[in-house]
DNA sequence: GAGCACTGC
């Protein structure tokens, strides 16, 4: 591999680990007294006492009130936390451990586990809770896992998380939009609730940010010193992963065309490595199926050299048979090839890679709330994210990383961490969340990344359009605290509540359901001639929302079928999220006191409602437009049907869509027809006057 | 006549 890969000569993450116990022995590090770099991992061993890992957590935890651990990833190392903390005490007298994840299945695999070891069964001591599922026993359970959503859910009836002692919140590095709301917020209760003590984990080694961050309260603040609360220094504790060592190589030359690259790279590996599986990053779905493409062709031309090559895709929007195909261990001769998205760097894990092939690039959401449109950007990683992707090729033995991109790169040009998820999302259902907590100066508050103030503008917009906010960005009553109740984006929520006015909710909840879930359609390259007729079949003239009810109701007469929906090209797990969905959305508006009713066939209501929600994103046919092209009426920006819709050529003068999807045009989704008139009558405020501007903070 | 990184309530 010489002639063409260079070795990285990055110094391996090493960190405060002494071999003792068969195990790992860590160093305890209050961050006043370094900058936690790794130049001073070799003073601090001089100067510091040396812990082992129980004692060196029960210390902390017992002494600060906010403990900061990092590096971690893979240890294993956090499951054991919440049981220390348990046998120590921190469970008693009603108290309850929380530790969150941002995915489910994280939470779910981490809680049997836990759960496993203690040699209990899950939903007692220890239990979990996610969406549509709550694995817990209030009074029983002692440690329980959730995502950081759900906890940011409890915090509307119980703003400071009474019941929890100890609040662990795992994989803080990823920076989520719930992780950093989580985390901005629980500082806040830290004042209130002096005894609560926080646990953040974190895999990168720059925890000094996220320690400053919590280093709260000032010196001469009297409170602080007079009683014998805990320090409020945050601690950090440095764990060493129990990964194996991954050895990483770089281009000598930047790559041109990292597609043709990977498949390169493959083809080396095949050739030259001893076995063990290969794992490709590239960006999607059309990289992936192109790089596929290459790699059979390749296999097939030069049979002998490249025989044992089983190539495999995986990305999100993959049926289960296909993922199945992923998880099933490699004929023994054969040696895997899997092409994958991001999918692959945090949410599925396989066994048995040993090679890494690194693109450098990743899809990535961007958000502009000037025109108010989310894009998918193909943009290069951060050194986080390559080092997580390296860590993939050793979890089973010493593994290899291919980088296709070069070490200068790396060192110089890669940014160390991605953009936060909060400067780079539309924020209505984050604004909406902190008004329900009675927080009103967003921009004034702690984050450990402050909110973009033209994405907060455009929300509180947003919602005061809707009526949700008033004129002081205050909740309105009962819309506003309704709206804030419903775990759905607002303009969604909003259509529901006004659709029990016009007597359709059943109908709108469904089509609710439908548009939270990512596509009820199956999406398998070559299936459009198949797909296009069939939604002919459940085709309405209204548009799409109305196409929905259709398939809803003949999935309900199928008798939820699977066969049904893999006839009619319908994602049968989709179908099973709507139902899921909808059920859920019954209890709530029920206990909103709203009984659901059916319109019948009264579409009109249905249209009324939808547009009640998304009279923001109506559009007029140009007058004399051959091409179907139309302009919002927001702002007249050029945008058309999409290809998928039923109403695609048919072109209706009016229109209200869900979403604009961005490629080469501005595509507008999920469309129906509408009356005009009816536009200003949802919305007299939003068509009639123009806005009142509006007391942002 | 076209394209959906990935989560989550």
């Amino acid at each position: 591999m010489s002639q063409f890969w260079k070795p990285g000569t990055e110094k391996p993450r090493s960190c405060l680990v002494d071999d003792e116990e068969g195990g790992v022995l860590f160093y305890a590090a209050p961050p006043s007294s370094s900058g936690h770099g790794y130049s001073s991992f070799e003073r601090l061993r001089q100067r510091l006492p040396v812990f082992k890992y129980r004692t060196a957590i029960l210390y902390l935890v017992e002494k600060h009130a906010t403990t900061i651990i990092v590096g971690e990833t893979g240890s294993g190392k956090t499951t054991q936390i919440p049981q220390y903390l348990k046998e120590a005490g921190w469970a008693e007298g009603g108290r309850v451990i929380a530790c969150t994840q941002p995915r489910r299945l994280s939470v779910q695999s981490v809680a049997s586990r836990v759960a496993e070891e203690m040699g209990v069964k899950v939903g007692e001591e220890v239990g979990y809770t996610i969406r549509f599922e709550d694995k817990t026993n209030q009074g029983v359970t002692k440690i329980k896992f959730l995502t950081d959503g759900v906890l940011l859910r409890e915090m509307m009836n119980d703003p400071l998380l009474t019941k929890y002692s100890v609040i662990m919140v795992d994989e803080a590095h990823e920076r989520s939009l719930s992780t950093d709301t989580l985390l901005g917020l629980l500082k806040k209760i830290q004042r209130r609730r002096p005894e609560l003590r926080l646990i953040i984990s974190s895999a990168t080694i720059e925890a000094k940010s996220m320690s400053n961050f919590f280093r709260t309260r000032k010196k001469n603040d009297g409170q602080a010193s007079e009683d014998n609360g805990p320090n409020i220094e945050p601690s950090i504790l440095s764990v060493e992963g129990k990964g194996f060592p991954v050895e990483i190589f770089y281009v000598e030359e930047p790559v041109s065309d990292y597609l043709r690259a990977a498949v390169d790279a493959v083809l080396l590996i095949h050739e030259k490595e001893p076995v063990g599986d290969v794992l490709v990053f590239l960006t999607g779905q059309d990289d992936i199926d192109a790089a596929v493409q290459l790699l059979t062709d390749e296999a097939r031309e030069t049979t002998r050299r490249h025989s044992g090559l089983l190539v495999l895709s995986l990305y999100s929007g993959l049926s289960r048979a296909d993922q199945d195909l992923i998880f099933t261990p490699t004929p023994k001769g054969k040696r895997k090839v899997i092409i994958s998205t991001n999918i692959a760097e945090t949410s599925l894990t396989l066994e048995g890679v040993v090679y890494v092939v690194d693109s450098g690039f990743s899809k990535q959401r961007f958000y502009n709330p000037i025109s108010d449109i989310e894009n998918l950007v193909v943009a290069p990683i951060s050194k986080a994210s390559a080092r997580q992707r390296a860590g993939r090729a050793g979890r089973v033995r010493p593994g290899k990383c291919f980088r296709l991109y070069t070490e200068d790169f790396f060192v110089q040009d890669m940014p160390v961490e991605g953009i936060p998820e909060m400067q780079r999302s539309n924020l209505v259902s984050f604004v909406i969340q902190l008004k329900a907590l009675g927080i009103d100066n967003i921009l004034g508050f702690d984050w450990l990344a402050l909110p973009p103030p033209e994405s907060m503008i455009r929300a509180l917009e947003v919602l005061y359009s809707l009526e949700i906010l008033d004129e002081d960005a205050k909740l309105t009553s009962p819309t506003g605290f309704q709206v804030a109740e419903i775990p759905l984006d607002p303009m969604i929520s909003k259509m529901i509540l006004t659709a029990d006015a016009l007597g359709c909710l059943e109908e709108i909840i469904t089509i609710a359901a439908i548009l939270s879930v990512q596509s009820i359609w199956v999406s398998v390259r070559g299936t459009h001639k198949g797909l296009d007729e069939v939604k002919l079949r459940f085709a309405a003239a209204e548009g799409d929302h109305v196409s929905f009810l259709n398939v809803y109701k003949a999935f309900l007469q199928s008798g939820k079928s699977s066969q049904w929906c893999y006839k009619n090209y319908i994602n049968y797990h989709s179908m099973k999220k709507v139902v899921e969905m909808r059920e859920q959305l019954s209890r709530l508006v029920r206990r909103l006191g709203i009984i659901p009713k059916s319109c019948g066939m009264d579409m009109q209501a249905v249209r009324r409602a939808i547009i009640s929600g998304f009279f923001a994103h109506a559009s007029q046919l140009e007058e004399y437009s051959q091409n179907g092209m139309y302009k919002t009426v927001r702002s007249s920006q050029e945008v058309y049907i999409h290809p998928s819709s039923v109403l695609f050529r048919v072109n209706p003068k009016w229109v209200v869509y869900h979403s604009l999807v961005s490629t080469d045009k501005h595509y507008m989704h999920n469309v129906i027809a509408i009356d005009p008139s009816w536009l200003t009558e949802a919305a007299p405020h939003f068509y009639q006057q123009r806005r009142p501007s509006i007391p942002l903070f």
